[in-house]
DNA sequence: AGATTTCTGATTTACGTACCTCAAAAACTG
DNA sequence: CAGTTTTTGAGGTACGTAAATCAGAAATCT
């Protein structure tokens, strides 16, 4: 039998009022007796009913979630999944509030983001956008507190409890040995197209794709990265351009969001022989990899984002090591037959 | 706030006992007392606390997990996941047994199967083979109310509760699509290594890489599938075979164990440019990417498989309804640069 | 030593559910 | 209609933990 809170007492030869002080953390008991209670918690291998814990403290987890409003398909994809796991949290005891901020807007951001109020959320997951001042607001946060789960996007080296997201530097290499394999016997020109380079998601994209590009295939010669803002007509405009203007480009690789716009530029020019490798599996990019359109789709799985946020807040919260290897992001390629 | 078995009990204008009763399903309650009951639950979104029941219950979630013995990698990785997740059964309240079978021996399955105490296991995980005796011991457990979930292996169309793996046809297919455009420019052979083909998932792997292979890649034939029973040895000597026998072999897909004699195999002829796909990241295949001898490998994650196993029985012996989402299997496409 | 402060023990209530008993009420029998 | 059976109510105890109170013991200080 698991042992309880009443055999570690037993045990140490103190009384239960002293175990609990112990156990969470109360004032009033001496060096020794605590020690005696630990050591007797050791021996026993005692851990703490979570469950019951929970349910003598009425507790539930207050979570807030901030993501970027806009028609980003991913980012409404992502909405929905906390959406669902809202569903989920009379079941879970967490109760999560979402707040829509004003996408490629730091300001905003921060400005939320000290609206968030430590006495009444035990955690926040968020978006981030890296500036000095959302640092600032994080470690704030930190500071009171509070755990902070950035999502899709990291701020790198700030103290943060977690990441949930993918190594971006990875992505941009796989999508970079990708292409390179696919024109492995002949030379061109890959063009680029990218959201924005300040998101330091996509700047870390660009990097590992050239990394990749350049060490390992240098028959292939990269024209861009394009910059759009994610906006698909943007992204349109600029691949139609390019693809009108130098027959050399034999490859795509867009590495931010607008992939309507280049599937839209992609359907003009369907007799061409392009391998083209773009993010985030979305009811556009799906269709268009099984058209054949697309050859690749790197994906983050964002319900697995947001699930695994909500478990490490939990666990941070109640502090309890997260299981590591649950909650690491993959960074999925899809092609057309193992889409899920 | 959650409502309680109490708000449900004034709300029904019944007593506490009589909501319990209808709530656990006991006898002696009249047909519109339980209307009554289950109409209050409704209005007020009532969810029972799993919990606070479980506390209450003292339950506890006896499973069985029984797998093939024998050196193969991955099954080893597969029973060390089980064994991570028995190291955290105080926590969620499951009490793992895990049964080592002889691989590739049916009736030791169904022997291991057919001493599974119905009265005190609530759940069984087993890699299944398909045999029709395997069948019988899967349905009578069923039968008995134990949930049965597949591991790896499936038994389509048998009554299972829930097929932990991925679909095998389709990771097939993946592996021809990415063999195809990787020798998109040349043709050749392709050599496919199988374990054995009485074993439903490479027998699936090989259906959907000739599929592939044959309706898009047309310029690629399939030399094999050459049988090896996983064994590394005979693996090796396949491959030695062919490759000095046949110069026209441009790619070799594995589908099935044993990826310690193709990489033995492949050392020997570092200079051939060869694409080359496997199954399952183990030490072994993963070292195989990183030094270029491998050019993909195709993975199934067996510690999400056996979280989600568990999850799944668990969610059964509740009632409750598992989180579709969370328990599909993915098909990981692992190039060296996005390695978990 | 006595006074004071700091610890500790004993006990109680509560969380939401399960499960038990016993009595009472209601619904059926003949 | 009494007698029987079925249904319902009221109440209690338990699960493992949290949190509180209050009295008493032990340590520290003067």
């Amino acid at each position: 039998m698991r042992p309880t809170v009443h055999d570690i007492a037993s045990e140490a030869g103190v009384s239960l009022a002293t175990v609990d002080r112990v156990l969470n953390g109360r004032p009033g008991v001496r060096r020794q007796t605590i020690a005696k209670v630990e050591e007797a918690i050791k021996r026993l291998g005692y851990v703490r009913d979570v469950a019951a814990a929970n349910l003598a403290k009425r507790r539930i987890y207050p979570l807030a979630f901030i993501v970027p409003g806009g028609p980003n398909s991913f980012m409404r994809n992502l909405e929905a999944e906390i959406r669902a796991a809202e569903a989920r949290s009379l079941i879970d005891r967490t109760s999560i509030r979402i707040e829509r901020v004003t996408p490629f807007d730091p300001s905003a951001l921060e400005q939320t983001l000290s609206t968030v109020d430590p006495e009444t959320v035990c955690g926040v997951a968020l978006v981030a956008t890296d500036t000095p001042g959302v640092r600032a607001a994080v470690e704030r946060l930190i500071a009171a507190g509070v755990g902070v789960v950035t999502l899709v996007s990291d701020l790198p080296g700030s103290q943060r409890t977690h990441f949930s997201g993918i190594d971006n530097i990875a992505a941009g290499r796989t999508a970079g040995r990708l292409i390179g394999r696919f024109c492995s016997d002949h030379g061109g020109k890959v063009l680029v197209v990218a959201g924005s380079m300040t998101l330091s998601d996509h700047m870390h994209r660009a990097q590992g794709f050239a990394e990749v590009l350049e060490s390992e295939f240098g028959h292939l010669k990269i024209v861009g990265p394009k910059e759009t803002n994610d906006d698909a007509a943007r992204v349109e405009q600029e691949v139609e351009h390019a693809l009108a203007g130098d027959k050399d480009i034999v490859a795509i690789y867009n590495l931010g969001a607008g992939n309507r716009g280049l599937i839209e530029a992609l359907g003009k020019h369907r007799g061409r022989r392009l391998s083209v490798v773009g993010h985030e599996l979305t009811a556009h990019s799906r269709q268009a990899l099984g058209d054949g359109l697309f050859d690749a789709i790197i994906n983050q799985d964002c319900g697995h984002e947001v699930r695994s946020a909500i478990r490490v807040l939990k666990a941070r919260a109640d502090g309890v090591d997260p299981l590591t290897a649950q909650e690491r992001i993959r960074i999925d390629v899809f092609l057309k037959d193992n889409l899920p």
